[in-house]
DNA sequence: TTAATAGACTGATCCGAATCAATGTTTTTC
DNA sequence: GAAAAACATTGATTCGGATCAGTCTATTAA
């Protein structure tokens, strides 16, 4: 591949949040007295794209996706594991509505953190900004991998990544329980529900994964980035 | 439009560049002397994807295309008109190389600022750093648009976004001069110069624009819009 | 327990836009 | 100023994947 850059259409930022490590112990409970947790369920939204902001959003354990939609579309920008934002565009002062929704793919708790408060700890620990930069910066990074894969990949290479992502970076196995609806999945490797079964079915018969309804196993891990590759 | 969220293609993030005023003289001073000016001329690379970071860049004047590529493929990721960085990834220290390449559209004039210096800025003056925080966060957002619209959109709207931007934000004004190939419209629009000139071709003969080779006028204003809402 | 509904799957059809091929036109280059 | 190269344009063809329609299956609700 060119310029050492390798695009995949995968999820999620390879960054570790490691923001909340570059506080005091005040300032930590500073934030902490500024939190609610809150709990979702499967399917709950988490924030509604064109509501307005008054906090940021942390995930503390589960699984979401967070993603823009207009009309019937909709396109999921990432999905958000344990321990990351839901997206940080909050935190700047022209930005008052959300741009995006979120969603909880599984039960979720969520840390809701005061903008007003997060705002603060930004104007006053400069270890702590730069941390969020970083954190932008990588979902910055990511994003773009996501957009160049799902503007010129094609369907199955698409969906390999989607497949690689979830058992790398996901579930961290090769085998998993699918939280998600084909049509979730069409989502995420942005294609129609239909053709995700299709191809699901195709690397099925290619001894690629193996299937049976919610679980999947990745079998043969090297052909799948293969595809991921040439697709 | 569902949630007051109107998505374009549109490659310019609207966000005004306020970080330099935040600076104090000290402080300014401290940053020229850190920057150097480059001129480049039409079609000369500004930066590699890949390649190493070691400053900051930031268009004092001309047009450039931020992208990234892959193969044969290209996909820009926005154009950068006067007053604005070339991306700001770099400013992460995990960023270690340029996730994009950037290219003269025109005749250019960047100025470039050490990497150190920057950060040491960004640590020493928060009023600083959140002004770039903003930044960021308004070219995420831009992105987020430009995404949906190159993923969901069809090809004719996706070039009446293109040419909305255009007149809009690039040259301000309904008739321009077209620095581009039919080529490096079709980058932008994400489609295949052939569709870029067939698509141009009905505009003009549904006389929503007037084309004379490299000339275009934009003559339904309304009309354009109409087709980026619906395409 | 049954009805209702959402999701999974399959096959047939259609369409948007890429690709290919060929020609005309403009811009560079020597 | 001629040759070469890059770009613009047009038409024909192909194909990936969406859409549509229908069946089957698994949840969920009454």
């Amino acid at each position: 591949m060119e310029n050492g850059v390798r695009f995949t259409g995968c999820t999620i930022s390879n960054h570790q949040c490691l923001c909340y490590e570059k506080l005091t112990k005040e300032e930590h409970d500073f934030l902490n007295a500024n939190s609610v947790w809150i709990k979702y369920k499967r399917g709950e939204m988490i924030c509604k794209q064109g509501s307005f902001v008054s906090h940021v959003m942390y995930m503390e354990h589960g699984l979401a996706k967070v993603f823009v939609e207009s009309g019937s579309n909709a396109l999921v920008l990432r999905i958000i594991p344990d321990g990351n934002f839901l997206g940080l565009a909050a935190i700047s002062e022209q930005q008052t509505t959300f741009p995006y929704s979120g969603m909880a793919y599984v039960d979720s708790e969520i840390r809701q953190v005061d903008i007003k408060a997060f705002r603060q700890l930004l104007r006053q620990n400069t270890e702590f900004a730069t941390e969020v930069i970083n954190i932008m910066s990588a979902n910055s990074v990511q994003l773009y991998g996501r957009f160049f894969c799902l503007t010129y990949k094609q369907a199955f290479g698409r969906l390999a990544d989607i497949l690689l992502c979830l058992t790398d970076r996901v579930f961290k196995n090769s085998e998993f329980n699918l939280p998600l609806t084909r049509k979730e999945l069409g989502e995420l490797a942005g294609m129609s529900p239909e053709t995700v079964i299709r191809m699901l079915k195709e690397f099925s018969e290619d001894r690629v994964i193996r299937m049976e309804g919610k679980s999947i196993e990745v079998l043969d891990y090297n052909k799948l980035k293969q595809i991921s590759d040439t697709g």
